[in-house]
DNA sequence: GCGATGAATCGCACGGTGTACGAGTCATCC
DNA sequence: GGATGACTCGTACACCGTGCGATTCATCGC
């Protein structure tokens, strides 16, 4: 059902032509490209979030006509999966030889990996129902040889790499579903208090209102690499 | 922006006409209710998914008009909000007085939760964009309450409480993405050999063919709750 | 120079969507 | 008998993704 890889017939021809600008237009927009539509497609859904990507916004952000798009892209499935990859990109690895810190690098990555997705909120709710992109498999690819590297046996690797997958998209997630601004927090907060006394307990801890989301993040996942750790 | 709350003019009612039946019609359906709205919604994204929960569809069903759904519901948004806390009600605990194996009893919670979300393919992905529903609160409360009655301090039970939540919202996310069906991993992991040698860590732990899912979040959670331990 | 090729752009139209609006029906109560 | 209010629903509107040609224009073999 879901196919992946663009199958429709377009080829990246490979740069041959430099299409000069057309001189009758002085302001014209450049050329349309598959970069150009995802750049502007990461534009559009930052400021308006995902049901604020239509085709039509986006072409007419593009200054191109609606169907002009689906000369580069196959659907709109395609722009969100692509846009979703570009906002996983990251650096390679620093790429040092000596490897005293593994633990560190790995909360930094992790780290870094969540924070990506923080920058564009609209990348979790994509991401739970999209194909892994490249950069999503280059970063788990990173994660995997960084433990394996580590110590960690093979036989774990996969117990290891999963564990630590799903923390960190949980508490993504999380954070975005209910981070959105201290002031929604706090009326759920009180929406809750009013209910009564049906939930007293997390009332008394004030779970809603906690917001050192930073701190929890990294005490769980320190629990995680600790029960994770090689030779534990 | 997103009022929670149902701030259309409309009461419960408190069912005291019984609408006795037209009787013009033997075989008429039942009076439109909320209730039987959101059951019929819960069928068809049983059966068709996210996208293929629509008014028009979902009124066809109930035999009825579509604008009359809106008397009774806010919304398409409504919908999906009752939808969603429909699947995740739960039969309260068991309620035993005595207290001995409190981290069983997390576990079961926990894969009762999961369990209950992954009958419901669609409920992991209207999840993460959706504010806390009674039911979810109510599971959250049970939690809460178990883990401090098993003596996890104050000052770390919301670290406890969302390291939980995270983990095991990222794997429910996480199976529901990756573990469509064996044909589509191996097809991925396929792929990923096909790219050459830009993954080879991954590629050799198999990580995408791996389908214990059960046993690794088991064993995941494990590791969490030894950390997450009182006293430990 | 000239026709053919093919990449790229885009207008139009279609079938679908959520829902605002207001007109209807009907049981109930004064 | 009239008023009220709960409830149903047909019509209409704006917007959506995209299939289907028609159109433009640079390039290339002749």
């Amino acid at each position: 059902m879901a196919a992946k890889g663009s199958d429709t017939r377009k080829k990246r021809l490979g740069a041959k032509s430099a299409r000069l600008p057309p001189m009758q237009e002085a302001r014209s927009e450049p050329p349309l490209s598959r970069e150009r539509i995802v750049a502007t497609a990461v534009d559009l859904l930052d400021a308006q979030g995902t049901d604020g990507l239509t085709m039509r916004r986006l072409a007419d952000r593009l200054g191109s006509g609606v169907m002009s798009l689906y000369w580069h892209v196959d659907n709109k499935e395609d722009v969100f999966d692509l846009a979703l990859d570009q906002v996983l990109e990251h650096r390679g690895p620093p790429q040092t030889a000596e490897f005293q810190d593994w633990r560190g690098e790995v909360v930094h990555m992790l780290e870094d990996w969540r924070a990506s997705m923080l920058r564009h909120p609209w990348s979790v709710s994509l991401l739970p129902a999209r194909a892994l992109g490249p950069n999503i498999l280059s970063r788990l690819e990173l994660l995997s040889k960084t433990l394996s590297r580590a110590g960690v046996a093979d036989a774990d690797l996969n117990v290891a790499m999963w564990s630590l997958w799903n923390y960190v998209m949980g508490a993504t997630i999380t954070r975005v579903s209910f981070g959105r601004s201290d002031d929604d927090r706090a009326a759920a907060q009180q929406r809750l208090a009013a209910l009564g006394e049906r939930y007293p307990t997390i009332e008394r801890s004030r779970l809603l209102l906690d917001n050192d989301w930073e701190g929890a993040f990294r005490k769980g996942l320190g629990v995680l690499l600790d029960g994770l750790s090689p030779r534990s």
